[in-house]
DNA sequence: TCTGGGGTCCTATGGCGT
DNA sequence: TCTGACGCCATAGGACCC
């Protein structure tokens, strides 16, 4: 560990509402809660006007609205935080090329690799200069850890939020620890927090006292000694700029259970071909097929298939799903579905080639083994048979729900759209065939609420505007 | 109105080759 | 030839993070 603060954690304050609140006018000042809008959604983030009611981050979303009622309640709008988020990354790579980004809205830099900062006096500075450009830059806040590492860099942010700046100073770092509860050092959660609280320990000083071989012990030799030494405020760890995707996954939560056999085949179908489309999109291919099932109950389970070679292939994809769901009792219902592929390979010609090869045997082995299935079945009769046959008549039916696929117009709580008369707005509720909307742009004062029909022909979707002034 | 979506890492287990 | 130790890989599950 360095002796001087100079890791930067920044963490950007509520970002998603904060953004919201940006762009609508109306919203400033209020509480604002983001995230999935549907009867199974949970909260992504909640304005710190929000918060004082007891909303936060993962909570389900019925009960956000029964703490909050009057909260305005809007779905994620992921491009216009994508954009952000690519401002705020930008000046972070003005101080320093070893910045490592967690989330959109996170992230570690190395001041010293920078050259940027050297000590506690010029690591301040950067922080506070940080602080105004991004406010100048987005018009947002966010809060900044400075410190000798990440893990004490990102408790510092976590301290200074929202809208401050905390460095801890190097020496200081045991004392400053210990009376907090474990639950601050990363990769303590819910289920590590019981376990330790089970052995009678709940504060990190009391981590640093019991010892590595106890906490091995408990937790096991990684868990265990790495925990050990965070409690003694060590860590090692570096910043790390690039880092390589590992996995690729995609997963839609049904607003109501599936029971349907022919729709769960469907729906893993549907899940396969937007997995390859991200897969591709990330020049990406895969040699491990997983498909996700999370039944009516919340028990969930995986399945896993290893091709021959990588893949980027759709078809390869979706049969490799649809045979592992074969192994999946799915009877009672189904929850989520999710489909993903992992052991990710660059995509190159030999890759090509090992592809169209693994293809080839799968299709000759799963045709193969349809066969067998078709002849035992038909042999038995009836009973299993019926399943069986049932498999077969699937891909016919798939194909029918494919081409029924509706088109109707949504609007989504908190879209951007336009009017021909009126101009940019967003959509602040819709339903029963009505469609209201809120006149107002960021640089705008809180705008006029009219409501039109859904079909409304002047009405059209519209894109985020910026949120500091193009125009001026 | 119970519990999202996209990831990462670790552990246990079992098969297989040496 | 049998057996054990060992390592590697595939698979499944769980914890955690934002």
């Amino acid at each position: 560990m360095r002796a001087a603060p100079t890791i930067l954690h920044l963490d950007m304050d509520a970002f998603y509402a904060s953004a919201e609140q940006a762009s609508k006018p109306s919203l400033r000042g209020k509480a604002v809660i983001v995230g999935g809008l549907g009867p199974r959604g949970v909260v992504a983030t909640a304005s710190y006007e929000a918060r004082r009611f007891g909303v936060h981050s993962a909570m389900p979303m019925g009960q956000a609205r029964r703490l909050a009622p009057n909260a305005a309640y809007l779905v994620p709008r992921f491009g216009l935080y994508r954009d952000i988020s690519e401002q705020v990354m930008a000046l972070l790579k003005e101080l320093s090329p070893l910045v490592e980004p967690l989330s959109l809205d996170e992230a570690f830099v190395d001041l010293e690799a920078g050259e940027v900062a050297w000590d506690t006096a010029s690591a301040l500075a950067v922080g506070e200069k940080l602080r105004a450009d991004i406010r100048a830059v987005t018009g947002l806040t966010g809060s900044v850890g400075l410190a000798a590492s990440k893990m004490l860099a990102k408790i510092a942010s976590e301290e200074a939020k929202p809208d401050g700046l905390r460095l801890i100073v190097p020496g200081t770092e045991r004392e400053l620890l210990a009376d907090k509860s474990v639950r601050i050092l990363p990769g303590v959660g819910p289920a590590t927090g019981d376990h330790l609280r089970r052995a009678g320990i709940t504060t990190v000083g009391e981590i640093a006292e019991a010892g590595a071989d106890e906490l091995v012990r408990l937790l096991g030799k990684a868990h265990g000694g790495h925990l050990y030494t965070m409690a003694l405020a060590v860590d090692d760890r570096p910043v790390v700029a690039e880092r390589e995707t590992k996995s690729v996954s995609v997963e839609d939560t049904f607003d109501v259970d599936i029971h349907d056999r022919v729709r769960v085949r469907f729906e893993v179908d549907r899940l396969a071909e937007r997995c390859v489309a991200r897969l591709r999109a990330g020049g990406h291919s895969g040699r491990t097929v997983v498909l996700k099932v999370r039944r009516y109950d919340f028990s969930t389970l995986t399945r896993s298939e290893t091709l021959r070679g990588p893949t980027d292939d759709p078809a390869v994809v979706r049969e490799a799903a649809a045979r592992l769901l074969e192994s999946v009792d799915t009877t009672g219902g189904v929850r989520l579905l999710g489909v993903g592929v992992s052991g990710l390979a660059d995509y190159t010609q030999e890759d090509l080639f090992a592809q169209a090869q693994a293809a080839e045997a799968e299709l000759a082995a799963a045709a193969a083994a349809a066969d067998s299935a078709v002849g035992s079945a038909s042999a038995v009769g009836s009973g299993d048979g019926a399943v069986e046959d049932e498999g077969s008549a699937l891909g016919a039916e798939v194909a029918e729900v494919r081409e029924a696929a509706p088109a109707e117009r949504r609007w989504y709580a908190g879209h951007d759209v336009r009017h021909a008369q009126f101009g940019p707005g967003w959509v602040q509720g819709s339903g029963i065939g009505r469609v209201t909307v809120r006149f107002e742009t960021p640089g705008s004062g809180p705008g006029r609420v009219r409501t039109f029909r859904v079909d409304d022909p002047l009405l059209s979707p519209g894109e985020p505007l910026p949120l500091v002034g193009a125009t001026e």
